[in-house]
DNA sequence: CGGGATTTTGATTCCAATCAAGTCCGGTGG
DNA sequence: CCACCGGACTTGATTGGAATCAAAATCCCG
């Protein structure tokens, strides 16, 4: 279910801001609305009317097995579109990291990506283009690696998204990483430390990493 | 490298029943090429000038690691379309599994994705989600999966591709699978061999498989 | 048939999972 | 301001599943 949509006073100004930039460019026009951390903005089955455009925070979406076990397929930043999918149903469920901020579209019962509007059409591509990307990357960061490349790769990823590329402040869990990577919580940790022994990394606090010897983790992620 | 176009004789009429089904649909115009099993579509690093529908057999894209280690990304059937890529040089290389035929494309160096015929721009959409959905499952197939769960779930979804949904014939070895699956080629071996000895799977030969069980399968694949 | 590639099977090793304590915060209330 | 609580994280000991090393069997194709 998509949950109500929340006026949000608070953050007006940045909402306008965002649905004037895109004025006149979609045929369903977008609202705002805001999740707190670790809310649930969509679930695997649920009708997939809507998608997003996050405007602040971080997104996890994910898949979870009969077992429990849980698989991060991605997570998404300011700017990024998620739960943008050709079937009639969410395949994932998507939850807010942290306190997020996002645009929903709704889309056309009939035909969800038709579209008159070529800058629209443009950017949907865009959208997709981008999802098949992000996910051929995590498939290559998954397959038959050790759990060291793994985690050189995750650091690199996150370095080239953040800011200052040589530090790193994550939003997640260790618990998020590991199921993103496919591993535990405790490799990924172990892992961490390790690449801290090496002095690749400095860990000031747990979700701090600044990234000391940036060619060394490149050779380590293979 | 694309490699150079061949007159291809012998299926000129196969060739020409595709183009004519697409003809005036893009505003690029699709010339038919032939690879021999094994051969190189395109390589990793190569300008991504052009991509490809498949007409017939089975194309693999994969990356090769600085050690040897080779990753599939994926297998393509006819009607799929590969090789289509935001950036402006392929991240992956594209081998003929077997015998393949296909269209290739050019895309314009200015704006790879401007299209004024919206058909054309509505079908880029459709591989480009297509691509998005493939990619997200393959992530989903090699995060913490065991073996068994990742070869049964490879299993279950050639099912779903072959004509018959009980019966599948291989195009690609056990060595290609493994690099799909992130396991070894003996670990792949055994796997199977372990589902025919529980009756779940017959292999008549090396190629075939057939799937006595689906039920169970499925259960295998959690 | 013969020969090479592909696949299967077997023995052993090793990396990451699991099981099990700790430690380190960040927040809360005394 | 500090003690304490609980969740997040780290570290240690052991186990287990897949990799590796090695060899045999099978399948194709000429």
């Amino acid at each position: 279910m998509v949950a109500h949509l929340s006026p949000l006073a608070e953050r007006g100004n940045q909402a306008q801001a965002f649905l004037e930039q895109d004025a006149g460019a979609q045929p369903a026009m977008g609202s705002v609305q805001h999740f707190a951390q670790d809310r649930e903005v969509f679930a695997q089955g649920d009708d997939a009317d809507y998608f997003f455009k996050l405007v602040s925070g971080v997104i996890r979406t994910c898949k979870f097995l009969a077992d429990g076990r849980r698989q991060i397929d991605a997570f998404y930043v300011a700017g990024d579109v998620f739960g943008f999918e050709p079937g009639e149903e969410h395949r994932l469920s998507a939850e807010a990291v942290t306190d997020c901020t996002m645009v929903a579209y709704r889309k056309i019962k009939a035909d969800p990506f038709a579209s008159t509007d070529r800058r629209w059409s443009r950017e949907l591509l865009d959208f997709a283009m981008r999802g098949m990307t992000q996910a051929q990357n995590h498939s290559l960061l998954l397959g038959r690696r050790s759990a060291m490349e793994k985690v050189a790769g995750f650091l690199l990823d996150w370095a080239q998204r953040s800011a200052d590329h040589r530090q790193i402040s994550l939003a997640m869990t260790r618990q998020d990483i590991a199921d993103y990577l496919g591993l535990t919580i405790e490799t990924v940790s172990r892992t961490l430390s390790q690449l801290e022994r090496d002095h690749v990394i400095a860990l000031p606090s747990a979700r701090q990493i600044k990234l000391c010897n940036l060619d060394q983790l490149e050779e380590l992620a293979a």
